[in-house]
DNA sequence: GATATATACTTGACTGTTCAAATATATATC
DNA sequence: GATATATATTTGAACAGTCAAGTATATATC
């Protein structure tokens, strides 16, 4: 069995890394009602000058298609979290806008979320965890 | 809006990621007929000594539960990739063995996989790389 | 104004995976 | 041997997200 290249592996545990460190993630944070991935969302939202987003926009922040935008917000809106804004100037876009509510889960979520991190990686034990960031940037990460 | 540790980013970043990387890497190795999953999972069997694993043992290296493990390997098993072996001793214990088959297409899709990593990060600007599989290793990631 | 092309978003149908329960088996204890 | 507890795997139902098509709108060209 060849060896696989450096480039192949890091891509191949990212998968895995990823798959159970969402798992911890949304189980902590379904205490606050949200998934993962909507928490993300709320994020990106809340750090928009106007705190709205048109929903391709988003769906490129997050990774996921428009369509799977959709699925995440139609809840999400239903729940009070964001509202739907329409463009002034073109019947295409809308925006999705952070609500009241939104704004508190989000807060709420955050303590969660940073706990979830620290317990799987202790920051003390992060070393270079700043360059991992940067190098995940560079890759597409869209959380800076 | 405060700012986030660079623990919780890096996980954020990694999901954005991932999501996106998955998806690459699913297109490419489509035409293989077997999907990101579906490589890692005949790649690990491929690498044990007997080139067969119990289905607990794999759903923990892949990072999904038991109940993911049995769905993706169903269809597996009816292309022929992979067969089901009994324990001798313990009969709640079924393996899954590697078939000719399923060795032809993993080398066959080595060569799509390792191309797809390339195209998405060119290993020549890949600083570091060892180190960020050997993070991601003590992460939790199982392919080494 | 008509037409062609592109973009934004939604939706029906589907895929991938999890959850919770079910089934079967193994082990420990009495 | 009976019983309780644990483990392995599967399965019905549900959830998360994609695909492809649909709908509506914008823009460019003639």
């Amino acid at each position: 069995m060849s060896s696989l290249s450096s480039t192949l592996k890091f891509f191949l545990n990212l998968n895995v890394v990823q798959s159970v460190a969402s798992k911890r993630f949304d189980t902590k944070l379904h205490s606050h009602g949200i998934s993962l991935n909507d928490f993300l969302i709320l994020y990106h939202i809340a750090n928009e000058p106007d705190e709205k987003l048109r929903r391709t926009d988003l769906a490129e922040k997050i990774g996921l298609t428009a369509s799977g935008v959709t699925r995440i917000l139609s809840p999400l809106e239903k729940l009070g979290f964001v509202k739907k804004e329409v463009n002034a100037r073109d019947a295409r876009v809308s925006y999705v806008k952070l609500s009241s509510a939104g704004k508190r889960i989000l807060n709420e979520a955050l303590a969660t979320a940073e706990a979830t991190a620290e317990q799987i990686l202790p920051e003390s034990k992060a070393k270079k965890m700043e360059e991992f960031v940067k190098f995940l940037n560079e890759l597409g990460g869209t959380v800076q």
